[in-house]
DNA sequence: TATGAATGAGAATTCATTCAT
DNA sequence: AATGAATGAATTCTCATTCAT
């Protein structure tokens, strides 16, 4: 009864939903969220701007499903080192993590990073994305405390200043940035002995 | 026509363009740059939008003299650490004059750190800009090879992670923040025998 | 291909059919046919909106035949009302026919009057429409001089403007109008000797 | 200190207005509210569409501005007829003053009636436009309370419509309509001991 | 210097309609 | 017969900018 079948329709709009949202991410990263007309994301995913409002609410909306699923993989791969039984192993796991999500999320952080300071825009994306960075550094102060880890408050900020800063620092410029060593160089001096000697020598 | 003196014009010309230039600072820090029209910027500042006009070519160039006006200061301030005599000072100044300089620029850096992922926008703000994150990892690299830190480099890349974050950190909260303590953390960490014993026992 | 024989597919069709002209019908009359979109047509009537296109040429092919529709059982009840052997019967019965095609064609009438002051909407919907208000009241006139009631062609006036009038106020309210005691009591303004007495001479 | 004086600027503004309100009244009139551009509007007042916005807040606060203009009106005239000392004066002097306000707003009928059926749209100009038509029967039954007329409740609904029935086909052809004959014959029968012989004895 | 009326280009969004299946 | 993905034109509205005064 129906014209295609009710599967294939299902995959030729997951298809042009894909399209329109890597269309977005890539011009939100680039050209900033507000400065991205509807007409570009369509343009862009080489379909009318039309179809865009068939798949989503609007503007907002697709920048919405953008954070949607990229949190749920940045979250599912925080939580997996949630699960380290070791407790000193918990930071490491959580640093080599991020090395792993942040070239994966590229654009993603762009945009993240682009926005974040405008609490108008975070207060539409929901409740989680706005508690996003609070709930990082309370992770990490734990982590910092399992390890009996002296001003663990303090060390929080610190380690997530240099999380947040490099995954920018990395987004600013990714073909020329030394990810991995300096990742490495921060799981060392968060590893081991490190607390007591910062350099590995 | 005019009963103002040349000199009282100028001197009001002045006022105006403060008065504008506090307006955009503060709408492009909360709203973002793209979401800010000339209509709010001049509303907020009490005057007429066309008068922005006499004063700037567009908006465009309001965030141009925005920059111009706080890079200057900023660079002033890491200029005079530049002085000290003794390399080992140079690192403890440069990062005690950001104690400064981050609460005085509150707004400028929550428009920068809004922008700065946005290419076409950084290509409008003149050379300088587009530099200025390079220009402080070097120095900062260079002040770490001064006092004979391994791997300067790496190490420049994570320093400048954790000044760059915890700067955000302070704008997104500035209430909350403990900027003061965490900047003196910092110190610590990179002053005297301080990268053979990270932690300041 | 096809599991139904041609008879049952023309059950369902007449059913479609008059389920989209149903929903436009209510939609048309609650929302003006302006607003009414296709889709919303299609939603309320519980098909695709593509399918509307089988069935009719356009939106406008909808309006038109849900007018097709109700014009024909108005004018065959007004045309009873012409049947009646007795002139003095005749503007009673049409007075009470109105009784009964008013609430039976409630929403329809809502159609009508929001749309009777735009004459370009009028002149797709064919001359028949634009000529039915003169239509009625050159049959009052001629109802009125058959009972020789004096300034007929005023009066004719005055009677449509009563029966267009509370037709409309009743569809405005038909849960309160009491459209019963007001035509009985227009039915007995214009029989018997009313119309001597209800001069001022 | 301005260019233009205050003054100036003030007429400019008052012109402007009322060329917007008069073209969209003519276009709300003929084509509908509904089906009237806000592009159209400004090109039948002359200029552009991004004006209309410095006067109005959009579409819908244009034809709430209509509505203001002309209810003004017509409230001050029907409170006019509410004055008259003789509760006998008072029903023919409000059946006159619609002899007045009819053709000075034919549009604005046109508009109200393509309206009215339309609850959302009425919601939207404000409670006292919803009231309007309820207010009038009111004070029509009070009129014919007045003078004692039987069933004034009854009647007081075919007075009404009346009025209403005649100010619509005046709207529909305001070259041939005989509205004051019209009118005069509705003040003859609620005149004077009219209402006596009106009855049906 | 300063105003604010005015513009025109472009933004987001809606919608009647088509068409492959 | 029926679906729903897709389109393109139109619509409402915003905004940077100009200009007469």
């Amino acid at each position: 009864m129906s014209p295609r079948t009710a599967v294939q329709n299902q995959e030729v709009r997951a298809v042009t939903r894909a399209r329109l949202l890597n269309a977005a991410l890539e011009l939100f990263a680039t050209r900033g969220y507000a400065a991205t007309s509807v007409d570009a994301i369509a343009d862009e995913a080489g379909v009318s701007a039309g179809l865009l409002y068939h798949h989503f609410d609007g503007k907002a909306a697709v920048l919405n499903a953008i954070f949607e699923q990229s949190l749920a993989d940045v979250q599912a791969t925080f939580a997996a080192a949630d699960r380290e039984s070791d407790a000193r192993d918990r930071l490491p796991a959580l640093l080599r993590s991020a090395l792993a999500i942040v070239p994966r999320h590229r654009q993603f952080w762009a945009v993240w990073y682009g926005l974040r300071m405008q609490k108008d825009v975070l207060r539409t994306l929901g409740p989680s994305v706005a508690q996003f960075t609070k709930a990082i550094v309370r992770t990490l102060e734990q982590y910092l405390e399992d390890i009996e880890w002296p001003e663990a408050g303090i060390e929080a900020r610190l380690l997530f200043a240099q999380i947040d800063g490099l995954c920018q620092h990395y987004v600013l410029d990714p073909a020329h940035y030394p990810l991995e060593r300096v990742i490495e160089r921060l799981v060392e001096r968060y590893t081991g002995g490190a607390h007591h000697a910062n350099r590995a020598h």
